[in-house]
DNA sequence: CACTCCCGCCAATTA
DNA sequence: TAATTGGCGGGAGTG
């Protein structure tokens, strides 16, 4: 009912605010300065009842009901005048009908009136749902919860669930931008990629709850999922960081909403119970069963469920199983996402601008200035093309704090994930463990031309290189935008770079931004870089750069990975590094970050260390990391060893790399083809030769990256490590890029030399944390020492993406170091599998365990175990995370 | 009585 | 230290 009101009054509603606002009224939309002088209009006071009052007193005598509703509304009085909204429903009711009208609304101060789905049906009527991408709305929680006459603990509630759909972002303390259903399909394509790999199949088979619950039992056990999950679900939370700390997020209302959306858009029933819900989120918790726990967490989804239930996307339906009636859900929003998205649909990922790149390129982290880093969370997300202006807005607004949550990078993350399995499948093919996924995947455009990339760049040898390109085309941008912006496409890229904020412009400046270098020799590759933040950003060149290289490529690329900045949540260790990235790959993904990591090779199997840690926490992000670490190096080495050593998938990949390169594969990656062709890409990533042994892996990080980076690392999962690269070379510093061999086109040379070895290690440790030892090293590859500069780095941008890409194509299979054949390349990859869950790295062995399905940052334990070790570090950075950031840096 | 879920304490985080 | 966020669970409203 009221929301009929509202959609009449829906301009009105912010009429109705009332004067309480004025108070608070910060910045607030724009709608409400009207309204408040509107509402005096109708009812200046709050007592429509007054008029009514006779009436209503009849009423009451004649209906118990009414007087509950009187004696509420007297109760409520204070609030109900301070807020109006219940007046003014009622006001408009009387003005329209009167009395009676109203009496009814009133009535029902009770319970119902205030409950969290009417308030957020409130919420929503002030706020356009698809509002216009230059206006940008922000919305102080103190106003909203004054004009709307609750206390903020409530606002907090509406805002959490829109913020893990995206509808809004945190901009600030007390301040969340709206950014409307643009990005809806978006975000629910994203969510349904990361909950088939999740949950999967599971939910799939399941018809019915019980099924689920059956299967979902089983299935954790098996943990595939898990694995990958978590690191969604990392992404969805910002923080993955205080691995520790974790618990408080891991609890996040904002998780268990996306969690809970996944259940709903995995399952073919399109209905899922509470308790079951309940039961799955509470797994992933890990939490002990306690019975109390699970009454807790069904409060928190019928909280969550309210909300969703406002936005339409779910509504209430009992289940009467054989077991019995249970409450239920269903998912009356919409199903299929591909690319209806809208908006971004629209843009082929190519040629568009993406907004979905931007997104993700918005979130990022980003140093600050300041010099911490910090992430931002933007909702990067959201923002759609629209955003594009506004980022740069933003951007240039240094001010605006976006913090982006995590989530958007989450959400990267998962599609990033989604790619990656999807890829590994591609390629295995087979292993298909997650098929499903996979399929889907396929549906999504995103997702995979991601993979494609990863291909090979020139040599077979590299997995890794090819990543990039394809990276950063593959990008997917396209899925979400987040990531992948396909905007690697150029296109892409270049808006993510806007959005990036710093980014844009793109000037040329490629080099510098480049992240990659090649070394020739061997192997390897590349990492990302990371970036900084501001230079990086700054240099946005990456887009430049990425144009440049484009056009050096071929275009290729460009990586648009630029962009990017955003950071990803996870990386955020990296993050500020990577930030930096720049921003190409950052384009590419927001992902990137994640994982980044490299991609390579292929290898199978799995590196062992890298396990270690992946076990504990991070996940698949974690994973990933240490695959694309281990990738890396190994992949290579035995990529260039022997394809036939390595896995077919490797093989094939390549093939398909070089297959691109030669054929275009896929269009919208184009650019990639080109890359690949070019190899140019590559530049992002940087090689290291490998030498042999681990320790030869070089990674390069960016330049950038700091060491901080590498703490980013920490943070989990972000794979970001992964990325990282850890060259050291000097030389590459010397080299902006450094190309591979195929590699050619000159980047411009970086800065810097920056990388820092020092990065390097850092990362290794962090990223790898823990566990593996990740090495390093420099050794061959050069010298480290060249002093980082900071700014440098260029590249990492492009490579997240990249390396995701690659990553998941392969699937996960983590090569070892140690394989021979890697030799010369030391590290080892990790490959995903893909198999279905198939935690194929160590991690997942270990883990696989899991419980839970969702796993939410923190409740990986690995980053933990590593994390400890950073220990405050991480956690600051944790709560870095939160922080929004001034945008110092912006360029602007 | 079971289902919902409001309310607000209070801890974790941030500023 | 103060303010903001948000987990949590008691217990009340509803049917």
């Amino acid at each position: 009912e009221n929301m009929f009101d509202r959609s009449r009054m829906a301009p009105k509603t912010p009429i109705k605010n009332e004067p309480i606002d004025l108070s608070k009224q910060k910045g607030c939309t724009p709608e409400r300065n009207p309204i408040t002088p509107v509402k005096i209009i109708d009812r200046p006071q709050p007592d429509p009842w007054t008029p009514t009052a006779n009436l209503k007193m009849l009423v009451s005598a004649a209906s118990p009901d009414m007087r509950d509703r009187e004696k509420k509304k007297e109760l409520f009085r204070p609030i109900e005048n301070s807020e109006q909204s219940d007046t003014c429903d009622s006001l408009q009711y009387d003005i329209v009908d009167d009395s009676t009208v109203d009496e009814f609304e009133k009535q029902r101060p009770s319970r119902k009136q205030k409950s969290l789905g009417l308030l957020c049906q409130k919420f929503l009527a002030r706020y356009p749902n698809y509002p216009l991408s230059t206006e940008k709305t922000t919305i102080s929680l103190d106003e909203v919860a004054s004009i709307l006459g609750v206390e903020r603990r409530r606002i907090y509630d509406i805002v959490n669930v829109l913020e893990s759909l995206h509808l809004v972002s945190r901009v600030a303390k007390n301040q969340y931008c709206w950014h409307g259903r643009h990005n809806l399909s978006q975000t629910l394509k994203m969510l349904q990629e990361a909950g088939e790999l999740q949950y999967g199949e599971l939910m799939t088979s399941q018809h019915k709850e019980q099924d689920l619950e059956y299967k979902f039992g089983e299935q954790k056990k098996e943990a595939i999922p898990d694995f990958q999950d978590r690191p969604l679900l990392e992404f969805s939370e910002p923080d993955c960081i205080s691995a520790s700390a974790n618990s408080r997020k891991d609890k996040s209302l904002r998780i268990m909403s996306q969690k809970f959306v996944m259940l709903f858009l995995v399952s073919k029933t399109k209905i899922v119970t509470l308790d079951i819900a309940a039961k799955i989120l509470i797994e992933e918790t890990q939490d002990t069963v306690d019975h109390s726990k699970f009454k807790t967490k069904v409060r928190r989804l019928y909280d969550i469920a309210n909300v969703l239930t406002s936005l339409g996307l779910i509504k209430k339906v009992h289940v009467t199983e054989e077991r019995g009636r249970k409450p239920a859900f269903k998912w009356i929003g919409p199903v299929e996402f591909p690319g209806k998205t809208d908006e971004l649909r629209g843009h082929s990922p190519t040629s568009d601008p993406l907004p979905g790149t931007q997104r993700g390129a918005c979130a990022q982290y980003q140093t600050s200035a300041t010099g911490k880093q910090r992430f931002t969370r933007h909702a990067s997300f959201n923002r759609a093309q629209p955003c594009e202006a506004a980022r740069r807005k933003v951007s240039s607004e240094p001010n605006s704090p976006r913090q982006e949550r995590q989530d958007e990078n989450c959400s990267k993350m998962i599609n990033l994930a989604a790619v990656c399995r999807q890829k590994i499948e591609e390629d295995t093919g087979n292993k298909a463990c997650d098929t499903d996924t996979i399929l889907n995947s396929s549906k999504n455009s995103n997702i995979t031309l991601p993979f494609s990339l990863l291909p090979v760049p020139g040599d077979s040898d590299f997995c890794v290189n090819p990543l990039p390109q394809a990276v950063f085309p593959v990008v997917q941008a396209d899925v979400p935008s987040f990531s992948l912006p396909i905007g690697i496409s150029s296109q892409a890229s270049h808006l993510s770079t806007p959005a990036a904020s710093k980014t844009e412009n793109g000037k040329p400046t490629l080099v510098p931004n480049q992240p990659f270098l090649c070394f020739p020799s061997s192997s390897l590759f590349m990492l990302c870089g990371g970036l900084q933040e501001n230079n990086l950003s700054e240099t946005l060149p990456a887009s430049g750069d990425v144009g440049h290289r484009s056009a050096v490529a071929q275009a290729a690329v460009p990586p648009a990975g630029c962009q990017k900045r955003s950071s990803h949540k996870c990386s955020s260790p990296s993050a500020p590094v990577d930030d930096e990235e720049p921003a190409a790959k950052k384009q590419t993904l927001e992902q990137s970050d994640l994982p980044l990591s490299l991609v390579v090779p292929k290898k199978p199997s799995e590196s062992p260390k890298a396990e270690p840690s992946p076990g504990s926490g991070c996940s698949s992000a974690v994973h990933l990391e240490m695959n694309c670490l281990d990738l890396a190096s190994p992949a290579a080495a035995e990529a260039a060893n022997e394809e036939s050593t390595k896995p077919l998938d490797c093989q094939e990949r390549e093939k398909q790399s070089q297959n691109k390169n030669t054929d275009e594969p896929p269009p919208g990656n184009e650019h990639i083809s080109k890359e690949n062709a070019n190899q140019p890409f590559q530049p992002q990533y940087l090689y290291v030769q490998p030498t042999a042994g681990l320790s030869s892996f070089n990674f390069l990080f960016s330049a950038n990256q700091a060491p901080g980076a590498i703490s980013l690392a920490a943070n989990q999962l972000p794979s970001l490590s992964v990325p990282c690269v850890m060259v050291p070379s000097a030389a590459l510093a010397s080299f902006p890029l450094v190309c591979s061999p195929s590699f050619t086109s000159p980047l411009s040379p970086v800065p810097d030399g920056s990388f820092s070895a020092a990065a390097s290690t850092s990362f290794s440790m962090s990223s790898l944390a823990s566990t593996t030892p990740v090495f390093i090293s420099t050794t061959a590859v050069v010298t480290p020492k060249v002093s980082p500069a900071p700014s440098v780095d260029p590249q990492q941008p492009a490579h997240p993406a990249l390396h995701l890409s690659p990553v998941l194509t392969r699937s996960c299979s983590a090569v070892k170091l140690d394989s021979p054949v890697c030799m010369g390349h030391p590290v080892t990859l990790l490959k995903l599998q893909q198999p279905s869950s198939a935690p194929l790295t160590p991690k997942s062995i270990r883990p696989a365990h899991h419980e839970a399905f969702f796993k939410t940052p923190g409740s990986l334990g690995d980053p933990v175990a590593w994390k400890k070790n950073e220990g405050n570090q991480t956690r600051n950075a944790s709560s870095v995370q939160r922080r929004l950031e001034i945008s110092s840096t912006s360029p602007d």
